[in-house]
DNA sequence: TCTGGGGTCCTAGGACCC
DNA sequence: TCTGGGGTCCTAGGACCC
């Protein structure tokens, strides 16, 4: 090959949630910090010192409570508000380093970089680093290579490797081909974006221990053992582009909103109050996806966890006659779908709602014996306008469905839940002087 | 006592059609 | 005894990601 591929870079905030919490929060700085899931369940992001204690990811939190409070650690709610807000702000940073952007996740964005060639892009990197830490307060990993997977593989170096983390950059053009395969193989196959524990499993079998093994493997022979998406993460190993960066995120196929309650469920008016304030909420996103739903799914589940609890996790499928965005035929659709499914004598611990057979609304066909409800149907729209806009600004919830109820018994817990720093009037920092 | 939530893609196999 | 073949669509299940 004569020209220089094109690079991608992989810019990820470091324990994002956490990070978040830090930069309102100063305190938090040294300690062990955990984010936890929704209903304050398990741990989801983690400090180093969190880390270093030997939390794991997705950790019940009572089984890691102790060890925190004899290590004057911190176990805080999600504040997804907070999170959502920061990372707006991080990726409008970093999009002022390529004119290609992909958001990935909520914390982490690819850059291509194509008329690069004559650039420092390690120098590049840096100076992403040192302005997303400036800007915002978060703190991020940056690494660089031909493919996104390769790129994928030089951020975890940059984030891991003593030989990159005090930079928090890796180029792995910067790497003579030796150096590169000690890395590579001193990296675990489980470590390689796209390869999860089964398949790791599975590898492993076959001899395949670690990135550099994987990397020298025949994509044709694991493309017959697994899948054409192995294949493919071979390739992109050996520089081979096969998946392409999305600067526009696709339309959504399905959405779906579901909850673990914040207690064990067994009478119906509950069940029912909670699966239409999850049809509300599936409703919400749906429209700002500028989508109608044709189905509905609800589904509804007991304690997997307790081996000695009778068991029963039902779903429905329900047909809308004509894809709709309208919060009130969601909820309608889902009580009954509820009220098909639910059986008395269970103890619920989860239910959820979820929107499939998604339509662009832009594009949608009229209803063939709806003619006549067309003004009724503008009406409607202008209604749901109002109610998302007022939410919008006021906080979700704050108009809401007779049906979605008020007592609201099975909300999830929350805590340990920190201030709306950004996104709250009543959330500001006050200095003291 | 306490164990998250929201997505995507791929494949195999069955149903159905001609 | 003997019972086609090829194509498409749909669904469920399994894997992955954050």
């Amino acid at each position: 090959m004569t020209s220089i591929p094109h690079q991608y870079a992989l810019v990820d905030g470091n324990n994002f949630y956490v990070s978040c919490e830090r930069v309102f929060n100063p305190r938090l700085e040294g300690r062990p910090v955990v984010v936890l899931s929704n209903n304050d369940g398990c741990a989801v992001a983690r400090s180093d010192e969190a880390k270093a204690l030997g939390i794991n990811m997705g950790q019940p939190h009572f089984q890691i409570r102790d060890l925190l409070k004899q290590h004057g650690g911190m176990a805080l709610s999600s504040n997804y508000a907070l999170y959502a807000d920061m990372s707006r702000r991080m990726m409008s940073v970093i999009a002022n380093y390529s004119p290609e952007q992909e958001v990935y996740s909520i914390d982490e964005s690819f850059l291509r970089f194509a008329g690069f060639k004559h650039w420092d892009l390690t120098a590049h990197g840096a100076r992403v680093r040192q302005q997303v830490k400036q800007w915002t307060g978060i703190p991020v990993g940056v690494g660089i290579g031909p493919t996104k997977t390769l790129a994928k593989l030089a951020n975890r170096l940059a984030k891991r490797h003593p030989d990159f983390k005090a930079q928090g950059v890796c180029n792995l053009q910067d790497l003579e081909p030796w150096h590169q395969i000690r890395y590579f193989t001193e990296m675990d196959v489980q470590d390689v974006w796209g390869v999860g524990p089964r398949w790791a499993e599975k590898l492993r079998a076959l001899g395949i221990e670690s990135a550099q093994d994987l990397k020298q493997s025949d994509p044709e022979t694991l493309r017959k053992r697994f899948n054409v998406v192995l294949e493919r993460t071979i390739r992109e190993l050996n520089g081979i582009h096969c998946i392409p960066l999305e600067e526009a995120p696709p339309p959504k196929k399905q959405i779906v909103s579901s909850r673990s309650f914040g207690q064990l469920l067994t009478d119906k008016n509950d069940l029912l109050e909670a699966v239409s304030t999850y049809s509300a909420q599936a409703a919400v996103k749906l429209r700002k996806e500028g989508q109608a739903a044709s189905g509905l799914q609800v589904f509804l589940s007991t304690n997997n966890f307790n081996p000695d609890e009778p068991q029963y996790h039902p779903a429905t499928l329900i047909t809308l006659s004509s894809p709709t965005n309208d919060t009130a035929r969601l909820i309608k659709a889902a009580r009954g779908g509820l009220n098909r499914i639910f059986k008395p004598g269970f103890r619920y611990k989860k239910a959820g709602v979820m929107l499939v057979d998604l339509v662009s609304n832009s594009i949608r066909q009229g209803e063939l014996f709806g003619l006549v409800e067309e003004p009724h149907l503008l009406r409607r729209g202008c209604l749901l306008e109002v109610l998302d806009s007022l939410n919008g600004q006021m906080g979700q919830g704050t108009l809401r469905f007779a049906a979605e109820g008020t007592g609201q018994p099975w909300r999830m817990r929350r805590n340990n839940l920190t201030p709306g720093y950004t996104t709250d009037w009543e959330g500001l920092v006050v200095v003291n002087c």
